[in-house]
DNA sequence: CCGGCCCTGCAACACTTCGTTACAAATTCC
DNA sequence: GGAATTTGTAACGAAGTGTTGCAGGGCCGG
């Protein structure tokens, strides 16, 4: 039941992805894994990452870059690994925007002490400084101001939510015309994954349908997809 | 019952193709096979396929063309097979775009291992990135909106769709004006291979005639093909 | 033209999945 | 610490889908 924060290890060493995915899951923490940039952006795209463990040599696309990028468009906290443990890597590193640095190679039990306290120092600073990623999102002439966690409907009023309400619907209107699973929507909307039998998104599906759609035993804007999971419909604007 | 990933091998080998056939059907995989690219495309138009294993090596066309064609008109991942094992091959291998790569020999668990690793990332990532992709299919006066999974008469009225009629919609309005078979229709509205006297289709088919056929006794759109299956008649053109 | 065979349409039934309510557990707010 | 709110779980009815069986109609050989 547990919201353990979710780790995304991108490492293009198969053994070591393995390696930290087993060490990470036995130390409480939710591991997804990707072998390269392009698969970095696919798991950053689809579910709630906390930490990003990242590598600094990679085929294709270069760690630093990635990182640069990954830095430019979110605040999620990176930890970098490189094999060369020169001191000049770790200044790059932390210019590059980078929280932490940690050269190979090195003992999982150091790299769990530096996830904890990047992790630590993020919670606070979960604060957007001025930055100008999408604080409205406007669908079907609903608003939903993400700093405010409000929404409103399209006649101005505003629509009092339960934060899980919140979150779900902040989970569909970042993913929106796809279907979403309910592991998926678990996921990104609780952090957590789905346990056999769950049925909690279903319900808090149907809750958020009350307080959104015109007629909830017709849902248009988050529609059921039959063992698929549900699918929010409208095209989202950033406001 | 089950809905399995369906997995495409394209190799020239017919030894390999039968030995993959056998080894992923036995792993609860929907398998088609294919010896050469043209075969491929045919299987790709006709079929609803989740994962590519790709042969480097193949008569007429090479491998590394069909991935990077394959990769540039859609996001279906491809392992790629090679009896070279030089780091080049896999270098050059992932930067075509593939999604992981494995030399010849291979332990066919080996390949299992990927497989499964492959699809649960892709799996997360079945989005559209703003591809221009058609969002909605007009036929024959009808509209339907994929991005919706709504279907509107000529008079402009929503016609309320189960989700199961929607998909095999769907199936016959991207494959109009050819006979499919009830075996194709199931692959690609429901995702899974037809049972011996598995009727479902036609069923199906009945209740989805009779939501858009005027006369549902002398059905228009979805005509039947005696032995052959169904066909899609109207023109289909993106709106 | 007729009878048997095979295929399709569809109604009826069985089974699965989903929506919603009720209630208990957990969390938050004074 | 107790009340109010929120969330998860259980249960049940509703809706969707697959299966079965039978009726109707085409097709073929005689």
């Amino acid at each position: 039941m547990s919201t353990s924060p979710h780790i995304l290890v991108v490492d293009d060493d198969r053994e070591i992805r393995n390696l930290l995915g087993r060490f990470l899951d036995k130390n409480e923490y939710r591991v997804t894994t990707a072998a390269d940039g392009r698969e970095m952006r696919q798991v950053l795209k689809d579910r709630h990452i906390d930490l990003v463990v990242l590598d600094l040599m990679l085929p294709g696309e270069d760690g630093l870059d990635l990182c640069r990028k990954l830095r430019a468009e979110s605040e999620i906290p990176v930890i970098m690994l490189t094999a060369r443990g020169e001191e000049m890597d770790r200044i790059i590193g932390l210019e590059m925007g980078a929280d932490d640095y940690l050269p190979k190679p090195f003992n999982p039990r150091e790299l769990l002490a530096r996830i904890k306290a990047v992790l630590r120092r993020s919670e606070r600073a979960a604060s957007r400084p001025e930055g100008l990623s999408a604080p409205v999102l406007v669908f079907d002439g609903w608003t939903l101001n993400v700093d405010r966690r409000e929404l409103v409907s399209p006649d101005g009023v505003l629509v009092p939510l339960s934060g899980g309400e919140y979150d779900l619907l902040a989970a569909f209107a970042t993913h929106p015309q796809r279907v979403l699973s309910r592991d998926q929507l678990l996921d990104l909307a609780r952090g957590r994954n789905a346990q056999p039998f769950d049925r909690s998104i279903d319900v808090q599906v149907s809750r958020l349908r009350r307080k959104i759609e015109a007629n909830p035993k017709e849902p248009q804007l988050i529609k059921t997809v039959r063992t698929g999971g549900y699918m929010f419909t409208p095209a989202v604007e950033a406001g």
